[in-house]
DNA sequence: ATAAGGATGATCT
DNA sequence: GATCATCCTTATA
């Protein structure tokens, strides 16, 4: 096991416990309000790895805990967390959150951005908030709050402070609401079969494509 | 408030 | 050559 036990279970599980998770990548924090499951390889049609592994979504297929990063549409990165287990390729997308740390620094990289609301709503939007591009696909994510607090130790050189950390809460949030994907076609978004989108109520962060009516799940 | 079209390039058939 | 796990601008209600 890794050090991502919690992340190691099968996507549609694990996408809630990332709802209200922090990420923290290069001085800005978003608390996650929206993520979408893809699942394994053969089971998921609209998973980037239902056909098998490609030199794009290797890193889907590595340990969990790893961000995998994508190029979209010409212009666009968008951010996984990769989780199962290793050679599965699974992983979740991280479609909006909540500026919670570094906000002057998001709305310098969002410049279009008229709300903060608008700061990382949206897959492509929070990944450039993040200031997350194709270098930083594979990056391992750390457990937050690990401060090197070695006080004054010199022989113990301070930690360089982690790329990409990630703080889980210790239960997924009560009541969260889940729904078909977005923008997937083909049988990968009918709403039946993979209703894998997963958000928190009233929150401004969240895109607001809802295409079918939400169940609330526990 | 919602809809439509353009931008722009990797990836896979 | 078609398809994108999209965003932004502009147009119409």
């Amino acid at each position: 096991m890794g050090q991502w036990e919690a992340l190691e279970g099968r996507a549609v599980d694990v996408a809630p416990l990332l709802l209200g998770a922090v990420l923290r990548v290069r001085g800005v924090g978003v608390r996650l309000t929206e993520v979408e499951a893809y699942g394994r390889q053969g089971e998921d049609p609209g998973a980037h790895t239902y056909r098998g592994r490609t030199a794009r979504n290797a890193t889907m297929f590595g340990p969990a805990g790893r961000l995998y990063v994508y190029f979209t549409y010409g212009m666009h990165w968008c951010a996984n967390v990769v989780c199962g287990q290793e050679g599965e390729g699974t992983g979740v997308l991280l479609r909006g959150g909540e500026i919670v740390e570094g906000l002057e620094l998001a709305r310098l990289r969002r410049p279009t951005a008229k709300r903060d609301a608008e700061l990382a709503r949206g897959p492509a939007r929070l990944a450039m908030a993040l200031g997350i591009s194709g270098a930083d696909d594979g990056t391992a994510l750390e457990p937050a709050g690990r401060r090197s607090e070695a006080a004054g130790d010199p022989s113990e050189p301070a930690a360089p402070s982690a790329a990409a950390t990630l703080e889980l809460p210790r239960a997924p949030h009560a009541g969260f609401l889940t729904g078909p994907r977005t923008g997937v076609s083909g049988p990968g978004g009918d709403p039946a079969a993979f209703p894998w989108r997963f958000w928190l109520p009233g929150e401004p962060s969240v895109s607001p494509y809802r295409p079918h009516a939400p169940r609330r799940r526990a």
